[in-house]
This record gives structure tokens, sequence and C-alpha cells, in this order.
DNA sequence: AAAAATATGTTGCATTTACAACAATATTAT
DNA sequence: ATAATATTGTTGTAAATGCAACATATTTTT
């Protein structure tokens, strides 16, 4: 097994590279398929969607954005009339709290049948195996970051 | 094998959030060890060390930036004295190429050094078969986005 | 009870980034 | 030959992003 001695051949690298040719085609796709919200919104919506009555600065965990920006987001998606906010409470604290309306449920399943063909397509040249062992992988891989990563949010 | 309905299961959140995390512990990690070019900046440098004579545009598609963006770095590794740029010939047109200075040399084995620590560290809970799989995996995934996505560069 | 610390969300800002437009030059088509 | 097209690099710009600072409210410490 030769060692890398370059960094582009190393593993960050070849994660860096896929994670913003995703980026980029992600915006690409959602706007050729006509998807009047971003990839980050879509994300957000669906991270509400199976996290009901989070907080923000929960999702932010989850969705790996600051505050700010995940408060960003969230405006623009209540705009759109997505979602509502809301105030409640957690550990005796206020929080804003969010729920998707029936436009935003709707939303997440039109995009998700328009997106599902690009979703199949990328995953042509590997085998059921190949993708659940690389899913497992970098799982691991992440979980061994976070523990050296305090993030600030 | 349970079918992904959410985008927080799938492996393009997986894939995006493992290069994120990646890039803000880069950042962190560079200032912490006081290494005073970019990780962008690093990457250019030792992508220049491993493909000599090669000019701003074919950079910029192994860096995966954008030739703007590609010409804003190297004015900066310019700037801080690790490259000099002169002006060449490709397929008979002009082109810019550049070359690593002394001290651009020094600075690449420098970080190296500096960051070789870490590098080890992330990969802690992976067995060296673990990394070259999801490694070789991540290629394939990559070379299948490729064939979807024209470049504008 | 007062002060310090913590949690949550917002605002401001400097940096990064992708794209479009442009300039200059060379190649190809008519 | 002349026009159209392609290649390469630069400049301008709007959007995204991460961080620091701030405002509020609550908890913990003294």
């Amino acid at each position: 097994m030769p060692k890398s001695l370059h960094y582009t051949d190393t593993l960050n690298y070849e994660i860096e590279q896929v994670a913003r040719l995703l980026r980029l085609i992600s915006v690409r796709v959602f706007e050729q398929l006509e998807i009047d919200v971003t990839p980050d919104e879509y994300v957000a919506l669906d991270t509400i969607l199976c996290n009901s009555s989070i907080c923000q600065r929960d999702l932010a965990k989850l969705i790996l954005k600051d505050r700010a920006n995940t408060g960003r987001i969230l405006n623009s998606l209540e705009e759109k009339g997505f979602i509502t906010r809301f105030i409640d409470t957690k550990n005796n604290r206020l929080v804003k709290k969010m729920g998707l309306t029936e436009n935003g449920v709707r939303k997440i399943q039109q995009i998700n049948k328009k997106i599902e063909g690009f979703i199949n397509s990328s995953k042509r040249k590997l085998t059921d195996e190949e993708l659940e062992n690389l899913h497992c992988s970098l799982k691991k891989f992440r979980c061994n970051l976070e523990e050296v990563f305090e993030m600030n949010i």
C-alpha cells in the first residue's frame, strides 16, 4: 500500500472534492427542475419534518450551519410559507420552534419525487454493498472528527 | 436494508456534512498551528508541486475552483513569495504557468509536518482496509458525478 | 439578593465563492 | 481573408458563510 505523499492523493481531498461537486450539482439540479427552494432550504425542511418541535439551535447542529445562517434560512422558508414559527420553551428557556405548513409538506414530497432520478443515477457505479460501506465508514469518520471539534453553535 | 426516507439519512448528507466539518476544522487547525497560508492555498501549493508546468486553468480543474478564484489564490501565494509566475505557451496559446520558490517548497514540508498528527488522529476509528475502501468508493462516486456534470472552467 | 455565567436568537461584517462579462489571443469556418 | 468560435486569464458582483458582538432571558454562583 503506497503512502500518500500529496494532498491530492488523500482521503480528505477526495471528500472535499466530492462534496464540492455535489453542492455545485445540487444547485444546478434544483434550478433545472425549477425547485423554488435552495438545496440548503430543502435540507432544513426535511430535517424539521423528522425532528418535530426542534428549536433553532438544535436544528443548526443537525444541518451544520451556525445559528445566524440557520435563522436566515428559516426566515426565507417562513416568507415562502413552508414553515410557521412560534415561541415555546425548552428547559424553561424561551426558544423559537417551527412546524411545516401543509404547503411545506407538499413541497418536500414534490422535491423528493423530482430529485429521485438524479439521486439514483449518481449511484450507478456503486453496488449496494459498496454504498452501505461507504455510508458507514463516513459516519465513523465524522464521529472521529466531531470528537476533535468543539462546535461553536 | 431500510430505504432512506429522509435526507439526513442519505449518503449525500453524510458526504456534505463530513466535508463541511473537514473544512471548518482545517481552518481552525491551520490557525492554531500558525500556518500562514489558508488550507486552499496549501492545496494549490501541493498541487503545483506535483504538477510542474501546469497552467492556471488546468490547476483550477484539479483544485476544483473556478478560474477567477484560482487566479486570486495564486495572487496571494505570489505576494507571499511561495510561487513565481511566468508566461509560457500551451498548444500555441499564451498561458500563465507557475513554479514553487524555495520558500514555497520549504513551506509545504513545514505544513506537512505540522498537520501530520491531525491527519492521523482523524483516522483513528477506521482500519486501513476501511480507509482504502472509503477512498476507492468515493473516487467511483466522483467519477459518476463528473459524467453528469459539465465543469464550467 | 446580586453578580456571573449560560442559552438562544439576531445583526453586522469580512471572506469566500460561483458566475457573468470582458479582454486578448489563437484557431476554425466560410 | 474575414468572420465566427474557442481558450485563457481578470474584473465585477451578488449570494452564502462563519464569526464576533449584541440583546434577552434564565440559571448558577457567591
